[in-house]
DNA sequence: AAAAAAACTAAACAAACGTTTGATTTTTAG
DNA sequence: CTAAAAATCAAACGTTTGTTTAGTTTTTTT
């Protein structure tokens, strides 16, 4: 059931972490014990404490490893010399990417932000994903400016984007419902990303240029 | 703390319901100890079994309660003598109340949907709000049959005015942030309601409304 | 007023939790 | 090769969990 195979001496921290962070997406933070965590990895539940201290020190580090080094590649996005939709356009791109990928990542994140339970885990999440919100905000504030795009509601565009993202990767069932398709890992499959990529863009374009642009 | 004040005989399994319902959506279930629960609604930790049996049954009679029911409103809207958009722009409206009124209890719904831990509410919910969603779907293709709306992605159009208002009351730290709002309770108040109500209906008006027509 | 049913309680249950201990093995350094 | 350091382990720690038991009080029924 586990694999073992050939973890190497240095390499068990760094396993450990790997086993965390699926097991954490897969069942919760609460609902995945020290005991669970240490038999999927192959080693002594003492471990966990030798190497993290405390289950809820595991999480922050998991947090902090692999909090998404989103931000430098929005800025540089912004920055760049293209239009403001084409910004937007690569922006959603990433997203979907990022979401559709590393979907069991972004389901732990996404659920301790709504839980509500751990101070120091929300301040974490949504300070990082916060200030990304930002970037983007600027992405379709200096399209209004430049007079690319319509005077929107800037906040509540990036919310129905990540909205429409995060409620897919978050709600497997009602998706398969959703879309009729019976293989519930398929939702997130190239097909549906074309699909959800598609979408979005299209209906930002209708929502944020102009009539009479292209 | 608690709020003892008059709970009559046969009211005190309803108080325990609400009690429940109002822990479960702050702190989720699995956070939410039988005996915090007695205590907090004062009676004996025995009286949740001898009532509910079980906790995993007090939180199913808890969603089969309040389930909302919502797919009357929503059918008689269908079939309502209305435009399509009109039927839509209904549907908006009464989803944001719903949601926003009601988010403690969309909070718990949502999360026992991603958290696919307990099959028999993932059933539950996923049934009943797909097919609420069918309904939706219907009224969008009745639209675009009739030539009133363009041939965009139904289900998606879907999947992003839920995304939109559930990660919306889901989110609530985030929303904070985003919005600059320092007060977390404010953004679940009646300004913002109307923000979003404007937002999403003027994003759908673009994406689904054939240029040209109002 | 007596009997039956329902409501309620304090105490205990076994199981699971995160964490610690103290000893043992393995790796590293001198 | 030897001694210090790091890594690993089985076992136990004290809590907390959901649930049950067995007895008491209250309400309803006759």
């Amino acid at each position: 059931m586990q694999d073992h195979r050939n973890i190497e001496k240095q390499d068990k921290r760094e396993h450990l972490l790997e086993v965390a962070e699926r097991l954490f997406a897969q069942n919760g933070y609460e609902a995945v014990s020290i005991r669970d965590l240490a038999t999927e990895a192959g080693v002594n539940v003492a471990m966990v404490s030798y190497y993290f201290q405390s289950k809820d020190n595991l999480f922050k580090t998991l947090l902090e490893n692999r909090m998404p080094k989103t931000r430098a590649i929005l800025e540089e996005l912004l920055a760049s010399d293209i239009t403001s939709w084409e910004k937007l356009s690569k922006v959603i791109d990433m997203y979907i990417d990022k979401f559709f990928s590393g979907r069991a990542f972004h389901r732990i994140i996404m659920r301790e932000l709504s839980l509500q339970q751990r101070p120091e885990h929300v301040k974490l999440i949504a300070d990082n994903m916060g200030r990304n919100m930002q970037i983007i905000r600027a992405m379709i504030e200096e399209g209004q400016e430049k007079g690319q795009f319509r005077y929107v509601d800037s906040e509540l565009t990036i919310s129905s984007i990540f909205g429409t993202l995060s409620t897919a990767i978050n709600n497997q069932p009602l998706m398969c419902i959703l879309m009729k398709e019976p293989d519930p890992e398929h939702v997130y499959g190239e097909v549906y990303r074309e699909r959800f990529r598609k979408h979005i863009k299209s209906m930002l374009q209708a929502h944020l240029l102009a009539p009479g642009r292209s």
